[in-house]
DNA sequence: CTATTCACG
DNA sequence: ACGTACGTGAATAGT
């Protein structure tokens, strides 16, 4: 039997600190308990206790206060946003059926001490959950703490039980107590012993043991005298602070874990409570239902009998009065394999035009639909574009996407399918086919009617409710000049495809093979035995248990094996330099030679998907395959690109802007001293060297300008002296000098970069130079680290996504003058700043100098922009 | 389904 | 005292 203890007080800090802001309708904030509820779920599923409860501080003072003037029971005293939320999660607990306990005058810490001891008598196994790590103390065999901590937002947890306790701080878990009475504990007001911390308190007890055994045999122990004469000083404190950081088990509660037994929840009463605080996606979770005969109000969903008049284009009268009755309207189309339909709003309900592919009119019923004379509305039109034009249809009069309109009024939604959006902007869902019983009777034929008429129409709904927002946020240029008419341009890319050699790529497979084969035998060899390479689980065993090697980093499951921690202990064992090799082998040979010779199309040619509405920046991305990772920083990899090739008698072209992030910094922050060295067409990353090293740029040695090209990229980023003098490898003061001369010499850099998250913070979005947004909640987070994130992003956004935009505009203009040309010559690929066109060899250099022309072309900022752009047989060639 | 690693800009 | 650069997608292992 196992009961589960949280400490309520715990969680739900973490829970408010780690989520964004969150209001009911009321306006009244909920963060604290949604948190509470989701990383509640979340442990019972992990953990299935039999039985659960939970632990409450009171504001009470306790025995502790009566003992010790100072201590402080409210500990950093509770923001009045968190402190108003915690009637509402004990209300919320007690809808649950949630046994919940608090005693004026005992701590939490004491309860759960109590209740832990409780069970352990009963015979019970306890899991205890907290935040904080004062519980450790009471872990023995039946009992276990859950250390619940949140990262970046995210909640995780770790369970620890004896070993793993051990493992990780080397003494036994009572041990605590004598740790917290050395080092103190700020929180807890537990002063410790002063010029004690940390490092020097875990010392003490992993050598000598507990508080007692220290003071015993203090004069003999082999300590620091300096630590020495401050153990001397600080005895009384210690003392005290043991006293206090000692949780007693002997509450004078009521419990017995029985009656903590987990219960089915109270549904209407749980139900009630969430409507209020606006969690409907709880009720999801919960599997709660609408109480009985309550007024609650049931979700609107789309009928189409009687509210919906269909017609079939059967003949020439029906084909003509679709003509007559669409002609210069606006209407949603949506498209099946064999069926084509167009939904438009009557004044007194929808109508939709079918068109059947058996149909004899149902090329020119299509060729009207496709023709600029139907304005229309679609969901993701480059697909819908993609499958006209494999139909030989045209691609015009398309002039609204419900998908990019939401992902234009927030890029960071976790996605845009039809259901969720009429959910959010309309508040109806849509009919599924297990929907209705009269759905489900409906021959398949008839349904697939009743689903493109529903999809139609519901885009007609959504793009009543999009369009005026969008509007509203000034994003109508966005969608009307940059991604509709990028859409066209990228179905047309996608259908194009990029050539592979087939053959070599097979081959590089089979080389790639043999090497490994080899290394793996003599990573074997070297480890003494056989084990799976790949598993970084079962590596790190070997590096740092059986071979003993000193583990630089460890992740949240175990040691780090990745590339940086592999490099450091290179000169330390052979082994090393082969599982490095190994792992790029590895690398090349799965996800490029294996996986890209799966996705070869009948065609010979790689046809990659271009996702829209995937970054928060406005990037595009690239899947199945992803064609934007091909390699080129290493030898070998660059190999890869050998094989994406031109066909016989045609050429590649490659163009890829040069610096543009950094020269869209010098714009947007209008930073005279970068501007003046683009315009000058100045080696960025040498002027940036001599600038901070105040030398010439020509006495600028390999390293420095190496040097300084990582703090151009790190000042894009966001960047924190630690994270750079990572990268470069020198200390962090050394990195700090770098960024502090760098920003005094770019100081409007400096400027933008405060005056950027100053805004963001006041606004709550940042934005690109042609209006292109991300809301930035971060920054108003109640975490440190979220809110950091915050500003990084809100530094970043601007200038990755102003390149972005940019560059679609490129392909936008380049695609026009490329059709223009009449030239034999399509675009086949888009890596974020660099296009890749195939076309005749006898034009390659015209169609080079189009690329370079209208790239070039595509923004007029104070600071110009260059391509460079190349011809070769093949993609590494051309580069 | 999540974590780790590594490929790219 | 704490955590550590922005944006992606795919393969693999292991729960």
């Amino acid at each position: 039997m196992k009961l589960m203890v949280l400490d309520g007080n715990s969680i739900v800090n973490r829970a408010f600190y780690g989520v964004r802001m969150l209001n009911a309708p009321d306006g009244t904030p909920t963060n604290g308990v949604y948190g509470f509820l989701n990383i509640f779920n979340k442990l019972m599923g992990e953990e299935a206790p039999d039985a659960v409860c939970v632990t409450f501080d009171l504001p009470a003072p306790t025995f502790r206060h009566q003992q010790f003037d100072g201590y402080k029971a409210q500990r950093k005293g509770m923001p009045d946003e968190l402190a108003a939320q915690m009637p509402v999660l004990k209300e919320t607990l007690d809808a649950m059926n949630v046994r919940r306990y608090e005693l004026a005058g005992w701590e939490a810490d004491d309860l759960i001490g109590t209740i832990a001891s409780i069970c352990g008598r009963d015979g019970w196994d306890c899991v205890i959950v907290t935040g904080d790590k004062d519980s450790f103390q009471l872990i023995d065999g039946h009992t276990s703490v859950k250390h619940v901590k949140s990262r970046m937002g995210k909640t995780e947890t770790k369970l620890y039980d004896t070993e793993t306790f051990y493992e990780e701080y080397g003494f036994e878990p009572k041990k605590i107590i004598d740790l917290k009475a050395l080092m103190g504990d700020a929180s807890d007001n537990i002063p410790g012993v002063p010029g004690v911390g940390e490092k020097t308190a875990m010392d003490l007890v992993r050598r000598f043991g507990t508080l007692q055994d220290i003071y015993r045999d203090l004069d003999s122990l082999d300590i620091k005298p300096a630590v020495k004469n401050k153990l001397e000083a600080g005895r009384e404190s210690a003392e005290m602070s043991y006293e206090l950081a000692t949780i007693h088990t002997d509450a004078p509660v009521e419990f017995t874990p029985e009656e903590a037994r987990v219960e089915p929840v109270d549904n209407d009463r749980l139900w009630e409570v969430f409507e209020r605080l606006g969690f409907r996606r709880l009720t999801e979770t919960f599997g709660l239902t609408p109480p009985e005969g309550g007024a609650c109000e049931e979700q609107q969903t789309i009928e189409f009998t009687g509210t919906c008049e269909s017609l079939e284009i059967a003949g020439e009268t029906e084909l003509q009065t679709m003509e007559d009755e669409l002609d210069g309207r606006q209407a949603a189309v949506a498209f099946s394999e064999d069926m084509g339909i167009a939904v438009a709003q009557e004044e007194n309900g929808t109508r939709a035009y079918i068109l059947r592919e058996s149909s004899p009119l149902y090329r020119r019923g299509m060729e009207f639909l496709c023709s600029d004379r139907v304005k229309k509305t679609g969901h993701n039109i480059k697909d819908i574009m993609g499958k006209l034009l494999e139909r030989g249809f045209n691609t015009e009069g398309w002039c609204f996407d419900t998908a990019l309109a939401a992902y234009l009024i927030d890029p960071t939604a976790s996605g845009y399918d039809m259901d969720r959006l009429t959910r959010q902007y309309c508040g109806f869902t849509i009919m599924e086919d297990g929907d209705s019983e009269q759905l489900s009777l409906l021959q398949e034929d008839t349904r697939e009617i009743a689903r493109l008429m529903s999809s139609g129409a519901a885009a007609l709904a959504l793009r009543e409710r999009l369009e005026p927002e969008l509007e509203a946020l000034g994003l109508t240029g966005v969608l009307t000049d940059i991604e509709l008419p990028l859409c066209p341009v990228l179905a047309k890319m996608e259908r194009a495809g990029f050539l592979v050699d087939r053959e070599a790529l097979e081959n590089f497979g089979k080389l790639l093979s043999e090497e490994i084969g080899r290394l793996e035998e003599a990573i074997y060899t070297l480890a003494g035995e056989e084990f799976n390479i790949n598993s970084p689980k079962q590596l790190g065993e070997i590096l740092f248990t059986k071979l003993m090697l000193p583990a630089p980093k460890k992740t949240k499951t175990g040691y780090s094996t990745n590339a940086d921690v592999l490099e450091k202990l290179k000169p330390k064992h052979p082994i090393v330099g082969l599982v490095l090799e190994y792992r790029e082998l590895a690398k090349l040979k799965s996800t490029y030679a294996d996986g890209l010779t799966r996705v070869i199309a009948p065609d010979g040619r790689i046809h990659t998907n271009f996702q829209m509405t995937v970054t928060a920046t406005g990037r595009l991305s690239s899947t199945e395959p992803n064609l934007q990772n091909i390699p080129i920083r290493r030898a070998l990899g660059g190999e890869i690109r050998k094989m994406f090739v031109a066909p016989e008698g045609y050429a590649l072209v490659d163009a890829d802007y040069s610096q543009i992030e950094l020269r869209i910094l010098a714009h947007i922050s209008g930073d005279e001293t970068m501007k003046r060295a683009f315009i000058d067409g100045q080696d960025i990353h040498r002027i940036t060297a001599a600038q901070v090293l105040g030398i010439p740029p020509e006495e600028v040695t390999p390293e420095q300008r190496s040097h300084a090209k990582a703090v151009n990229f790190g000042i894009v980023y966001g960047i924190s002296a630690f994270s750079l003098s990572e990268d470069i490898g020198v200390p962090v003061s050394v990195a700090r000098d770098y960024i502090n001369t760098y920003l005094a010499r770019y100081h409007g850099v400096r400027d933008y970069m405060e005056r950027v998250v100053e805004e963001a913070k006041e606004k709550g979005y940042v934005s690109t130079i042609y209006g292109r947004r991300r809301p930035m909640p971060e920054l108003r987070a109640a975490n440190r680290n979220v809110r950091a994130f915050g500003e990084r992003v809100a530094r970043n956004m601007p200038i990755q996504g102003t390149a972005a935009d940019i560059m679609k505009i490129a392909m936008i203009r380049v695609q026009r003058a490329l059709e223009k040309s009449g030239l034999d010559a399509r675009l086949l690929l888009q890596v974020h700043d660099e296009l890749i066109a195939e076309c005749h060899q006898d034009v390659a250099e015209q169609v080079r100098d189009i690329l370079k022309r209208e790239m070039e072309g595509a923004a007029e900022l104070t600071i110009p922009l260059t391509v460079d752009a190349h011809i070769g047989h093949n993609w590494f060639e051309a580069k």
